[in-house]
DNA sequence: CACCGTTGTCGAACCGGTTCGAGGCTAACA
DNA sequence: TGTTAGCCTCGAACCGGTTCGACAACGGTG
């Protein structure tokens, strides 16, 4: 590979007026400019990154850490947010998790190390000791879909409130009053919003809630089976389910056809976000989607603008709470008598 | 950040002498030893990737590039590709090329250009020109699902001609003799493979292959849906598919549900690969699986290995064929009479 | 003609490591 | 006691860029 030093001994120049010349920086006359760039194009000089990178003390590398790069809400995130990285010229290095807080902390102190120039993370911690791990981070970052109370950082999600509102109020204009939620793991953002918003909305209707069918799925399809295989063997089971996202609506549905059940006749259920091609799951699942390659544009606008801020005016975090949308399907139906 | 020059400067020696006890390289006294170690792990001092980089010319970095990271299958790929890399302190960036070709070497010169240790392929071409580039890489790299003809380079994938012929036989023995197949992209290996074990089963069967029942449904599911329902609406309709992908299978339902035939009672269908969680789908679609863990893990170790030995020994290129498995499922019946 | 500002170019320092040859010191041996 | 080998340690070059201060050449001004 041809390096600036090639160049310069080519058009009988310094290196540095090769640089000055290649960056557009600088005064150089026209005829060693001209000279310079046919020279690099004929040679095909590509600057080393690694060289720039250690001199800026910056790389083109965007790091992006999620709980489960195989879920295809993270799998579609991450499609757009390197479609739109790479536009700029930026590469993006991803990791998994794991939802594991101790593994993300391992990983982010890979990605720092490596210097990448800003960071999106989903993250799944909440202790005090990972909240002042994650600020000490020198570079910029965006959470996605979680927050943490008390990191600055920008934040973009969906109205999680909202979503499990949308869903509650849907189910209770058909007459459930029973209604169960299969909530994503304590403690995250998400998951709590989730509940907050199941709660109110029944609250607000007038219906009390049975905190006995409120449970914990982890956001996990197998432990949301487990659940649902629970709430639905009880005498007073529920007359419908919420699941607190895809795979635990799928491992809730696979419960129901195991135990006989018909959906939506018997049991009601609706899900938070999409699986890919879920239109060909019978009954057709009600469910709020989220807009992700929205998310995705807007985590990616934020970090690329920090990261092309260097020191420049400090932005103060930002916070983008985008809108679900609801899609109904053949999955609810009115409680049977 | 600290640098080896703060060692250095604290243990009151040179920063070649750190460098060598850090690096167990050269003879380092062992109280010298000792004391560079102790600063370094106050100091928190961890070398600078960068420079390490710029020295030795190669980094710790994988590039993976594929043709539709959403895709489920991929999606697991580097989530498993990523756990092994991260094991062995090698971060991955992930490429999506849209399964275009003249996208594909855009990201590949990228790749090139940030001097990753080596390449994780899922190539998308076949003309000369292509093959003439990617044999100019100067990293190692490993195909994994597609091979290309001309590419001296490691392969790893299933046996696309058997898992075809486990469907096509499957059906047969049901009694089916109109089979469809909806190809992937025409050109490519797998695709390619796939309608070989079709096309000689059938042959081997002794059943005459109608060509109008094969056709290319692009490895997408909105093409298979289009390609399915003008399959469907003809007179001489087939009585089973076999689609060439997971998600080509999901748009092959979606026809015969929307033109309101039963699966398996009127049409059966089969696939190749996998969807998450694809048992909640009615009728749970008999399928072939790839061992996709099986494939990531030796695409990995080989890469690793190639990225390990380097200027060593010259390694040839190795293949390996892995076996994918039958999964029966309740989407095929014998034909209507 | 002396002075000044501008333009074009260059050398050198720097980023933070690795690596190699040189050389000082000590101990063993003739 | 002189020579040599082995052990430690160090300085310096190098990887490939960026950037800054120095400086020569030149034209314009008083």
């Amino acid at each position: 590979m041809a390096t600036i030093r090639d160049v310069a001994k080519l058009a009988g120049v310094s290196i540095s007026t090769v640089s000055l010349a290649l960056n557009e920086a600088g005064p150089v006359s026209l005829e060693t400019y001209q000279r310079i760039w046919q020279i690099a194009k004929q040679v095909g000089y590509a600057p080393n990154p690694l060289a720039q990178s250690l001199k800026s003390g910056r790389t083109r590398l965007i790091g992006m850490v999620v709980g489960d790069i195989s879920n295809p809400f993270f799998g579609r995130l991450l499609k757009e947010v390197e479609r739109l990285a790479i536009d700029k010229n930026h590469l993006v290095v991803v990791s998994d998790s794991g939802a594991d807080p101790v593994r993300e902390r391992l990983i982010l102190d890979q990605l720092s190390g490596q210097r990448v120039a800003g960071i999106i993370l989903s993250p799944h911690g909440h202790s005090p000791d990972y909240i002042a791990h994650i600020n000490s981070l020198k570079m910029p970052f965006v959470l996605v879909d979680h927050k943490i109370e008390g990191v600055e950082a920008d934040f973009v999600a969906s109205d999680n409130v909202l979503a499990a509102a949308m869903l509650t109020e849907h189910l209770i204009r058909f007459g459930h009053k029973r209604i169960a939620h299969i909530a994503g793991r304590a403690g995250l953002w998400t998951s709590e919003r989730r509940k907050q918003g199941f709660r109110d909305t029944m609250r607000g209707a007038g219906i009390e809630v049975d905190e006995t069918l409120v449970v914990d799925g982890q956001y996990d399809g197998e432990r949301a089976y487990a659940q649902a295989m629970r709430l639905l063997t009880r005498q007073d089971r529920p007359t419908a389910i919420i699941a607190a996202n895809n795979v635990m609506a799928l491992g809730s549905l696979q419960a129901i056809n195991d135990l006989g059940f018909k959906c939506p006749a018997e049991i009601s259920l609706t899900s938070i976000d999409d699986v890919p091609w879920g239109n060909v799951i019978q009954p057709r699942i009600t469910m709020v989607v989220q807009p992700v390659d929205e998310m995705a544009r807007i985590a990616s606008e934020w970090l690329l603008e920090r990261i092309g801020n260097r020191d420049g005016v400090a932005i103060p975090p930002r916070e983008h709470i985008l809108i679900p949308k609801l899609v109904v399907g053949q999955s609810c139906a009115p409680p049977a008598p």
